[in-house]
DNA sequence: ACATTTCCAGAATAAACGTTCTATTATTAT
DNA sequence: ATAATAATAGAACGTTTATTCTGGAAATGT
């Protein structure tokens, strides 16, 4: 019977999974995961298939865990505008402190989105996910009169969303965390 | 004496400008250059160096004409408010109505930066610019009256800017041109 | 003990890459 | 006309790329 695999493929794609967001997909040679991954050159193949479906693999892991992440903070009871600065805080600190790595969708929308169909579709997926989510949870706040009336809570969201973009690349070449984060503050007065 | 060149010297840089900004720096090889430019390999070393001179020769190029626009634009007299929505709908045009190319210099912040300390130079030096006319137009709009007085300039002014980030970013990967616009109308409330 | 499967190290391959070289032709200023 | 420069096309070079192949060592379940 089979010998089993002695490294976690779990943790090991997320490994790669920071190569790639660091680096970019066509910065980094399959050579470069074989040597910083520490799994030989074969094993990859044979686990993860060739370097592009690793690449979509890692994007999709990385994209469900956002929007859990998002769903779980959006579970929260306090009110809209304290979750909604805790979500930005968290994503300009993930974004700022890893070595100025970015996010991976926003440095896959960039460099592959114009090129590769599936990433496109995976980019305006996950657009309208967040959009969705922070639209549903706008509007609550807007019921419950935390914030005010008169904004469409979709437009809203769209520009929160869009916002959070703008954060990830500015976080990635310029990296100046405060700034960011007054930022996200002047972004949310648009809630009064 | 010299034989004279048979091209244009500054409009093959700028059609050069044009692939890097469709497709990025690593995604395009010196034989699409060569290919879709019309000009010999060796005729696009002996002009323009080698790719990687090539690329950062032309961002300079692109960087100095969006300062220049930039400049010129705020040196119309209209209300800040009208003279910042056209500001903002130049650009989303600009990004969005050319095959999706984004912004040049978004794309090399992405792509880039991380591993080129001049791009990143480049870039942080161009925020500051970007920021600084911003800044200056909005505290005099803030001496006129014209808005009002409570925000502070610099910070607006950064704000702004990454707004601009965040809607070249979803230019090239959504780009669905009337969503963005209303972004942008929406960020300019915090003129109020 | 044995068959099975996975691991690993590294060679092999074929293509694409950036860059340089060669050779020829065309144009200009003197 | 001649010397000087720049154009062209295309071969050549050495590297790097992604991917596959080879062969052997290691470990597992029966």
């Amino acid at each position: 019977m089979p010998r089993s695999k002695e490294f976690d493929e779990a943790e090991v794609l997320d490994r790669a999974l920071g190569l790639f967001r660091a680096r970019g997909f066509k910065h980094t040679s399959f050579t470069d995961l074989v040597g910083e991954l520490g799994v030989s050159r074969q094993s990859l193949y044979d686990t993860y298939g060739d370097k592009q479906t690793l690449y979509q693999t890692a994007l999709k892991r990385y994209l469900e865990r956002a929007i859990n992440f998002m769903r779980q903070q959006f579970d929260d009871p306090a009110p809209t505008r304290e979750v909604l600065t805790r979500l930005f805080d968290t994503i300009i600190s993930e974004n700022c402190d890893h070595g100025s790595p970015g996010c991976l969708m926003v440095n896959s929308m960039v460099e592959l989105s114009p090129h590769d169909a599936d990433t496109r579709a995976l980019a305006q997926r996950h657009a309208r996910e967040v959009e969705g989510l922070l639209a549903s949870r706008l509007s609550a706040a807007q019921r419950k009169g935390e914030i005010a009336k008169k904004k469409d809570p979709v437009a809203l969201a769209r520009f929160f969303y869009h916002t959070i973009l703008g954060l990830s690349v500015a976080s990635r070449a310029l990296g100046e965390r405060k700034t960011l984060r007054d930022s996200a503050r002047l972004a949310l007065q648009l809630l009064d």
